[in-house]
DNA sequence: CGAGGTCTTGAATTCTTTCAACAATAGTGG
DNA sequence: CCACTATTGTTGAAAGAATTCAAGACCTCG
């Protein structure tokens, strides 16, 4: 949370991530559970020694982390949607249907825009016959090398 | 870099600080020199155990790229603004004087805007003394509780 | 069926970007 | 030391994009 209220959202992990690699006592951030959610604490040896396992998953974060700063760095809503969807998608497994458990308001604090904005550049994708709207939550992508080419994959 | 040849920029690093904690054998990012630099390099364990120091410091670089998030999100380009002179000033020791070694373009594609919303924001922030620019690349802070208010840290 | 939350869409505003011109600065070679 | 040149930085005007505010549609759950 920032001071003035907003709120950005660093991550959305599936099942099987690892999150909460923060190194000091004090958080600065926090999760939440948008689905039903089972959770398996990692201890640290008592050394503070990671193991090259925990190790190697913390880096993945960081790598995903600064990743992300590509993505809401850059200026168009609808590039950045269209590489959120393809994330999205490939975590997954395929780019036929993506489930969208989270809400607008979720996707835009983690895109970095308005609700709204999420809402209209969904709308601009669909009238482009690049995906469908199953549900407000489940989206059918209908021409992936077009998205891929928009999320700057191809 | 982007496929699109924009540039992100992930971190300003001074002299002291550690980076390029990239897990695997691909690496995503590289690192320029804008002034006269010396490197060490660290090496890890052969069993690939990271010493808890250098735990500490990989874990720090992964907060800041998140709270680097954080600001990139913002929407307002003279927030981003703000927060990024605070941090620099406060890494420098001290608000009295900012050095700013790197060009608008850089500071730019850190906080991704357009050198010339860079420079405009700059001159907002002159004109409302908030600071004074005794040179481009030198700053005089001259109501520092103005910028940290801006930067959401009042 | 009703209520609350979520999502979409429209119109006006605000802000950034883009394009262009110019000023300032630093570096080069005579 | 000075002119020349390339780079860097500033500023203006127009265009474009996102935000804000508002209204209504949709969905879910009790």
């Amino acid at each position: 949370m920032l001071a003035d209220g907003r709120r950005q959202v660093v991550a959305f992990h599936i099942a099987g991530e690892t999150f909460g690699f923060e190194g000091g006592k004090v958080r600065s951030f926090f999760a939440e559970c948008i689905v039903s959610t089972g959770l398996t604490t990692v201890e640290i040896d008592r050394d503070g020694r990671y193991s090259p396992e925990l190790m190697e998953l913390a880096l993945k974060e960081m790598i995903r982390a600064q990743e992300h700063l590509l993505v809401v760095g850059k200026q168009c809503a609808l590039e950045k949607l269209a590489v959120f969807l393809v994330d999205l998608a490939e975590r997954q497994g395929g780019l036929g249907c993506i489930d969208l458990p989270m809400t607008r308001t979720d996707i835009g604090d983690y895109l970095g825009m308005t609700i709204e904005t999420v809402s209209r550049n969904l709308s601009k994708l669909r009238s482009a016959g690049v995906l469908r709207l199953r549900s407000s939550r489940s989206i059918e992508i209908l021409k992936p090398q077009r998205l891929y080419c928009l999320a700057s994959k191809l």
